[in-house]
DNA sequence: TCGTCACTAGACCGACCGGTCTACATAATT
DNA sequence: AATTATGTAGACCGGTCGGTCTAGTGACGA
């Protein structure tokens, strides 16, 4: 199957922001990872890089979605869903010699408030993944759902960019370790106090 | 007490990183804020802009120690000296729109293996971010302090992107609150089971 | 067969980028 | 007083930026 030209753009756009940031790619290298002229790129998106920039994130988020989705389909429990997410983040950052990273790390942090349609695309995208997360978790009793599926995906995306900092995985290794040993044990435990109180 | 040119340099990079990030704000607009010409840019630092930003990171480094330092001197207890911490994190970020977060987070994202100095300077900086932490935890018997001070970190960086894409302060909060609750129960009971142990 | 339309192709543009260079003011040194 | 070191000031440069515009190509419908 031939990728048309429209996803090669956004497929190299999300490359690009993986690994620069928006503002680190030029048009004309974008354009040459992606094999496509200028003229397709303003034909696609008449809004010009920005536009080209939303379209990455929608297209970063609806993934996200469908890859929890068999993810949590896969792995009942979702402490283990949520290990192997982790771990399968840190082998693509390990495999790109931590170069590649989170799609929507670098652009939110680099956007202003002038750059609306980006803000308005990376808030959509994140409160869909922390709400198909909490949904999981809610389901299987876990208390405090809704923060603890903030602090997942903070553990995610502060892990790795500690991890990209330090050139190394351990601190991302080592958040996630305690983290899910926290969750873990908390959990076994209000399970335990159930079973006491259901006596 | 008069800045000097070499001061203020930094400071109006340091506050163009926390918003833009290194690609996002060009020269003419730093050197604007800091109210500099070039000639003095290039006098104080030679290597230009990303010497600048080595400078804007080490410095931003050092704070963070001293910040540490006196924060764990007035509040004994770890856990409440972190929530001080990220509270005021999150005042800083309410202040500014929502515009203004960890400085060195979107550096993180956008530098390349090329720019071996600001990556090095990054790491050391996280590193003694991380160690002021773990002595921190392990003076007061918390199990993991490593791993636990990666994913404070973590939690940090990554709830800062969070409210910042949101832009709302509830992911950071309700992920702050989630960690905090689980690590002090975890310790409490840990407690306990000295006690026990040590009966 | 001829137009139409979706798309490709890249020359071209002004603006701005980071960086260099010369001129100058001030202060310290002798 | 003369000289040197330190730092300020900004004109200037080539290159690249994002973006526009015209020309061309190929498929499809009338």
């Amino acid at each position: 199957m031939n990728k048309s030209t429209r996803d090669k753009l956004i497929d190299a756009m999300i490359d690009a922001l993986q690994r620069k940031g928006l503002h680190g790619v030029g048009l004309s290298e974008l354009l040459a990872s992606a094999g496509a002229p200028k003229g397709s790129l303003y034909h696609h998106f008449p809004g010009g890089k920005s536009e080209l920039a939303v379209a990455a994130i929608e297209r970063v988020g609806q993934r996200a979605e469908k890859a929890f989705a068999t993810l949590f389909e896969r792995q009942p429990d979702p402490l283990d869903a949520l290990a192997t997410w982790l771990h399968g983040a840190l082998d693509q950052l390990q495999g790109s010699a931590f170069e590649s990273g989170c799609p929507l790390a670098a652009v939110a942090l680099e956007s202003g408030p002038a750059d609306s349609e980006i803000r308005a695309a990376l808030a959509n995208a994140f409160s869909a993944i922390r709400q198909a997360l909490q949904q999981q978790l809610q389901r299987h009793g876990y208390p405090q759902p809704e923060g603890l599926s903030a602090l997942f995906v903070a553990l995610y995306e502060g892990g790795l960019l500690q991890a990209r900092a330090a050139d190394s995985s351990e601190p991302l290794k080592q958040a996630a370790t305690t983290l899910l040993h926290l969750t873990r044990q908390q959990h076994t435990e209000a399970s335990q106090h159930d079973r006491i109180h259901s006596q």
